[in-house]
DNA sequence: TAATAAGATGCAACTTTGTTGCAAAATATT
DNA sequence: AATATTTTGCAACAAAGTTGCATCTTATTA
């Protein structure tokens, strides 16, 4: 696990710390999106915010995650499944958000159809989100 | 117009104010979405920041106006076409945020596509966002 | 329309969130 | 192992958002 971890930061171009392993290492161990906050709370005062900060917008920028859009005032961030090129990121996945336990999940396997739009409009980039209750939630 | 701004704040049981006539002017008189701090901008410092943020508040429990998910760290709030019941708000059109003037518009007229989810996920709302270059920047 | 009740505003003080510069520490390179 | 390059954490700050409360404004009613 550790090891992988260090292959995609090499292969990044970012040099192996404490920190980044450990964050990337959240990422992995859970199927969805995580807030700055989360990480905080989940690294357990472990780094500085600030590093936190700054790790998120180097992973960001290497396309390790992608963000998703949200309605309150919190990015959240994902893992990129497929890599992606620095700086030109491309999502075609609908996320889902679940208005119980707050989870965000993105739904690999579901493509984002595609839309006509209004004359003059140069699309570049889509977003699909959508929210209920997710199969965890149903369930319990 | 400020007759028509009157009926719609009664209409939603919420006294009628400077404040409140001012902000729900600036959503009419513009054709997209606004976060918070344009509308402190627009209105000049003329009111308190409180009094903004408790102003949003007050519309969006009301279903005047509804947010839309966003990349960056701001909520952007816009009219609601078709009144809205409290609490439960639905919209079905789809938003452009251009990356060259940061504008976000309704596209009234362009319906989010149906999406099936996978078994066990219930759908009660969808957004869809595309960015790019809208139509007044592609001229320019 | 004046008096009262209900509600909204602005201020102050505060918390949370995000940013920047810089010295110290860790990682990478030779 | 020594040096160059990055990254980290701290401090100080800026921006964004929240809460309580006294004051003022709007609504209500007689």
């Amino acid at each position: 696990m550790e090891r992988e971890l260090e292959k995609l930061l090499k292969k990044s171009r970012l040099s192996v710390t404490d920190s980044r392993v450990k964050i990337l290492e959240l990422f992995f161990n859970q199927q969805g999106a995580l807030a700055h906050g989360d990480i905080e709370k989940r690294t357990g005062e472990k780094f500085d915010r600030v590093t936190v900060y700054r790790t998120l917008q180097a992973f960001l920028t290497k396309g390790i995650i992608h963000t998703i859009p949200t309605n309150d005032n919190s990015i959240r961030y994902a893992l990129c499944k497929d890599t992606c090129e620095e700086g030109h990121h491309h999502d075609n996945h609908v996320h889902f958000v679940c208005n119980d336990c707050g989870n965000t999940t993105c739904l690999e396997e579901i493509i984002i159809p595609e839309i006509k739009l209004p004359k003059g409009y140069a699309s570049n980039q889509v977003e699909m989100i959508v929210s209920g209750i997710c199969r965890a939630c149903k369930k319990g």
